[in-house]
DNA sequence: TTGTACGCGTTATCAC
DNA sequence: GTGATAACGCGTACAA
């Protein structure tokens, strides 16, 4: 017994290998990536080096000759609730199967937010961003960089393919669905930040079918925290509204908390509203009435078309918007039994 | 007007920019990272091209030059819930702060762990390595490697770092206040899967002081919905515990709401008690007893622990345990007013 | 089928 | 202060 099989000096090298093997670098590199031809003999003894000293190719040197990084990046602001995590989720199996290793970037409360951005663009091959992440001066350096990009649930940036889902016809539905409950006044809680951001649409879409029955409520943020302290204003205060359309599920679930609080019994007193449809929304009593995004898949059609467009793929549509599906639950109102309920 | 400040040909070398420049490529490496003397106006004329041609230097060539990647990595099992999700958060903000980037890998359902955790080593300067998500020769082999290695919540290995909360004392104490509470037929539901992990450790603190008294029940993951479905079939069985020590938060919110559809009243019919405090432990109805576990802590003193490994911290100590609280809330019996809830 | 040699983009060590 | 130039580790024409 000799030390060879002791832990690798962790710097193993191809040369190593193809010395110990008795060959060139190039066969070595031939065996191991299957590219041209290697004598079966040639390839077992080769291989067998490899194993002895645990070769592994040195990631920045393959980069560097093959002038790629075999990584997508992704720009969220955060992971605390399930929205953001749930598109990882989708993003990152996809580009697992497409060979592609994940980096992040979280962008809530950072300060140098232009720097870490072209500093994860350096590292990758092409970037997922969701809206409201990053200026918009930034995206448009990433986009005249040529950096192959998708922006998730933006507003839309000329040059840069957009994904998202609906939000407008959805919202027109569920105010539609609420009026026929017979709810009268209204709010919308979880007011939009910026101008053509998903929470923006739902607004509009709701506006155009409620008009001023409906008023804007602020959040500090789409948390449950911030929503169960809106609502709880919201619905202590005089004037409260019949129905409550929430921004998303999570200002939805605070509003729940915040009504049983006051003792409004939900729907009865007060109906609600979310958006997501987040697995905590069919577990929350009453079961949330709401919209299905379909998370998982955002993220992984995200991966799938930043791949080709990597690959070269010109001719990606410039925009691609997913379905939603309204989910008709107990917190908007009562229902004749045996109807709908999921 | 010339086209030279068009979108960059995304190849910008560190050749064109001494070129444009005037000076040589050194000149040039010196400028831009303030290492060696560089003078005044030619550093000017430096960055004067470096903005015209928008270099960023290649990540992969640093990496190569500089024999490091200026990344870390972190395995996990998934993201659905919200424990790995806040650790993940933890250790991205502080790598981020250390000029880290971070490369993920989720194990959850996927096939060839084993090269999916080589290809993130070989692009990462360290890692971070959730117990239970990876097969344990392959660890060996990481540990082997000599890459810096931290392993969170795991059982522990010769020669790795290990980082998790305690486990067995605040069981004790959570087992304690249940006995003090009057309850005398326990079960533990969400029983442990692998010996030495969190889960196993909190089963053994339980049942060192209640014995014979607690059941484990086994859930087919450590979800909501696995949770109800295990709670399900145990309270609406004969023999029902007065009390039921769950796993987690994930699976008490389950079992909460399994007591709900069956009708019994928590805590006065049943006790229920979670692990982690995560958010919605605070929200439930009752609200959870559980054991604070400091999770975003977990994720920045991984990342903490990383970087002085890096550096080269031989006297890095094996083992470092968190602590813990106990959170007494509603679920676990009845509280004389004004004592504890938070 | 295999080996030689060059290129990938930086960093850093020397001379000047 | 500045400029050649040798690594860094690998992929791959091209030659043999």
């Amino acid at each position: 017994m000799d030390g060879r099989d002791a832990p690798a000096p962790a710097g193993v090298t191809i040369y190593e290998v193809a010395q110990r093997a008795g060959v060139s670098i190039a066969t070595v590199s031939r065996a191991l990536r299957g590219t041209g031809p290697v004598a079966d003999a040639t390839r077992e003894k080769v291989m067998r080096a490899v194993e002895e000293l645990r070769f592994t190719p040195s990631r920045a040197g393959v980069s560097l000759a093959e002038g790629r990084h075999a990584a997508n990046g992704i720009v969220f602001p955060n992971l605390s609730g399930p929205y953001f995590a749930e598109v990882l989720i989708g993003y990152e199996e996809v580009a697992s199967e497409l060979g592609r290793s994940v980096v992040i970037l979280s962008t809530k409360g950072r300060g140098a937010v232009r720097d870490l951005v072209r500093e994860l663009a350096g590292r990758v091959d092409g970037l997922a961003v969701f809206g409201s992440t990053v200026p918009g001066d930034v995206v448009d350096e990433l986009v005249a960089s040529g950096l192959p990009l998708v922006l998730i649930s933006h507003a839309g940036r000329p040059g840069a393919m957009t994904l998202r889902s609906e939000n407008a016809a959805p919202a027109r539905a569920l105010a539609a669905h609420l009026l026929g409950h017979g709810h009268r006044a209204f709010a919308f809680l979880g007011a939009p930040y910026a101008t053509g951001d998903d929470v923006d649409e739902r607004w509009q879409g709701v506006r155009g079918v409620l008009g001023g029955a409906v008023e804007p409520v602020a959040t500090a943020e789409y948390t449950v925290e911030a929503g169960y302290e809106a609502a709880l204003r919201l619905l202590g205060g005089r004037r409260r509204p019949e129905a409550v359309i929430c921004s998303d599920d999570e200002v939805a679930l605070g509003a729940i908390l915040a009504a049983e609080h006051l003792g409004l019994p939900v729907p009865h007193e007060v109906a609600l509203t979310g958006w997501d449809d987040i697995m905590a929304a069919r577990h929350a009593r009453p079961a949330l009435t709401t919209v299905r995004q379909p998370m998982r898949e955002l993220g992984a059609q995200a991966a799938r078309a930043l791949d080709r467009l990597i690959a070269g793929g010109r001719a990606e549509p410039g925009h691609r918007t997913l379905d939603t599906e309204l989910i008709i639950r107990g917190s908007c109102g009562p229902h004749p039994p045996g109807r709908s309920l999921s």
